[in-house]
RNA sequence: GCGCCUGUAGCUCAGUCGGAUAGAGCAACUGCCUUCUAAGCAGUGGGCCGGGGGUUCGAAUCCCUCCAGGCGCGCCA
């Protein structure tokens, strides 16, 4: 609906001569007594044109192509509001109806290649709620760019190289001593969680005596090895779960095998972007804005984690990609500048890689605030959720925010509440719908829009306005919108249906009714589908 | 100390790259189930948009400053 406004004003801009496409902003007005759909176009323009934005909106209107409106009127300080007229808006239904899903994928993408990296978390432990936050927002945005006609890769990197692994290793291994009866203390930076303990008795069940007597030299490599796999199983069996699944899992100690980290170092220092200093090498990420540069061979000759990962975003690039997301937890955001300057060391455009800081979740049960940490082993994992919240209700959660608000997590509100939760909200409005084709058994082949009463209309209107907020979304990066106009599209639907019945002795009525349900639901499911959330039938 | 994020109704949060009279949910209160699902609907109350300056036709939104909270500032990951 909103394109075809939008068609409209561009084609008669040309006579003010504006060098760049600009932008043509719609929106649906706060009152809706102002019209159907709204611009401030004329205002924006009024400073680069130099003239009165009311005499501006009212030459634009002067052009325009009037056969979709039923007015056009210039408000106050320079709106162009517009009302469609009937028949279009009935039309567009029929499209809707008639196109399915293909009234919402607009192409907006063109086949342009996306890759989103996210969660990404260490093998170290399960998953925590903040990683599923970040998993409900990557795939949420991998849906809407996927619809929208991008060429969407999504990506696990896998940091099973380095320190923390072998941290992981060297846990297990004290906490297999013990079982042999040697109380050894747990060094600060290990891991404490119960998941180590347990880890341990695996391995004793399994490789019991032949470990005995050995030390962390000897048995390291292996315990490491059975650990970091042994959880990233769990890691992907949680995700999976979850309804988060990767196109790709891309392994950090892959990248040192096949020597790509070196052949990275190379290649910078053949740029001029590596030297050496005090016996170590570094990256010289001052040249694109860092406030300093950052070390990527220490002086003992082993490489930083940021090493890896500039091989790793050299990677990415030399598989094509138009752009690259990450998306972080708000605590790398001091990494930003570094990735970003190894990115663009390596010939790629800044404004191609854009890093989402997903904010904090702050953990609170019964209200009060609760510390997690991995190594203490104080969490609670993506697990619970999904086992007592529930995948769905935890994902919309996680998607009522946008990515870079800080989220407070109540546990117990969470499963309490459960009945109250807007995700049912939302999916009440779909199953009722479902049990009203039940009841009427049957699916109207056509309608007559000249029964639609105003009530009827405002409902079609907000379902057409969908393909524009699925695109803000899209172009924005921001899933979160759909959710918030999922809910006040359920929230209209439900108004609407207490207010009309629906199968009524009129035939033609309820074929009409039916229609718009049919509409609603189309929508309801489309959106939740983005989400990854279930659009239930019954409730 | 420096950097990033946040501050909007009692609580949790939206607010369309600066737009019209600042919104929703929860909580509170009042009504509504003989009729397609009451996980619902209708209604009521609730705000110096953290404070103060500035930019302009116009600021919750942009800039400066201060206050408060969170998170980062290693040859850790």
């Amino acid at each position: 609906m909103h394109q075809e406004v939008r068609n409209r004003i561009i084609s008669c801009l040309k006579k003010f001569n504006l060098d760049t496409s600009i932008n043509v902003e719609l929106e649906t007005p706060k009152n809706e007594s102002f019209g159907d759909l709204s611009t401030p176009l004329a205002m924006e323009l009024a400073r680069v044109l130099k003239k009165p934005p009311i005499k501006i909106a009212e030459e634009i209107k002067a052009d325009l192509e009037k056969d979709i409106f039923d007015s056009i009127e210039i408000a106050k300080p320079g709106f162009i509001n517009f009302k469609f007229k009937r028949e279009f808006v009935i039309s567009k239904l029929h499209e809707l109806l008639n196109k399915g899903n293909e009234f919402f994928a607009q192409n907006i993408g063109k086949g342009k290649k996306i890759q989103i990296e996210f969660v990404s978390a260490n093998p170290t432990g399960p998953l925590h709620l903040g990683h599923g936050r970040g998993a409900a927002v990557g795939q949420a945005l991998a849906n809407i760019l996927k619809e929208a006609g991008f060429d969407v890769s999504t990506e696990y990197y896998i940091n099973d190289a380095g320190r923390q692994v072998e941290l992981l290793g060297l846990s297990v291994y004290i906490a297999l001593q013990k079982i042999f009866g040697k109380d050894t203390p747990m060094p600060d930076d290990c891991y404490k969680g119960e998941y180590i303990n347990e880890l341990a008795k695996e391995i004793y069940d399994s490789y019991g005596e032949q470990l005995k007597e050995k030390n962390f030299d000897e048995v390291g490599d292996f315990l490491i090895d059975f650990a970091y796999k042994k959880i990233l199983a769990e890691i992907q069996r949680d995700l999976e779960d979850f309804g988060v699944i990767f196109d790709k899992w891309v392994s950090e100690r892959k990248l040192f095998h096949t020597g790509e980290v070196q052949r990275t170092l190379i290649k910078l220092k053949e740029l001029g972007f590596i030297y050496e200093k005090d016996g170590a090498l570094w990256f010289r990420s001052t040249a694109f804005g860092d406030e300093k540069d950052r070390v990527v061979v220490k002086s003992d000759g082993t490489y930083t984690y940021f090493a890896s990962d500039i091989a790793y975003h050299k990677n990415k690039i030399e598989r094509g990609f138009n752009e690259l997301i990450n998306i972080w937890g708000a605590d790398h955001h001091g990494y930003i500048k570094r990735v970003t300057a190894a990115v663009q060391a390596l010939g790629m455009n800044p404004s191609q890689i854009k890093i989402l800081l997903i904010q904090m979740v702050n953990l609170l049960r019964d209200g009060i605030p609760v510390q997690m940490s991995k190594r203490a082993g104080t969490f609670v994992t993506l697990r619970e959720l999904i086992d007592e919240i529930g995948a769905d209700t935890t994902k919309f959660i996680f998607l009522t925010r946008r990515h870079d608000s800080h989220l407070e997590f109540d546990v117990e509100i969470a499963k309490k509440q459960s009945q109250e939760n807007p995700v049912y909200y939302v999916q009440y409005a779909h199953a009722r719908i479902n049990s009203i084709f039940e009841k009427a058994n049957y699916e109207p082949k056509n309608f007559n829009g000249e029964l639609f009463n105003e009530d009827e209309l405002k409902l079609i209107k907000k379902v057409l306005t969908y393909p524009m907020i699925f695109e803000l979304a899209v172009n924005l990066r921001e899933p979160h919108r759909i959710t918030f106009y999922l809910q006040e599209l359920a929230g209209e639907f439900h108004s609407y249906y207490h207010k009309f019945r629906v199968i009524t002795e009129d035939k033609d009525l309820t074929d009409a009714r039916l229609s718009l349900c049919k509409a609603v639901m189309f929508v309801l499911k489309h959106g939740l589908k983005m989400l990854g959330v279930k659009a239930p039938d019954k409730m």
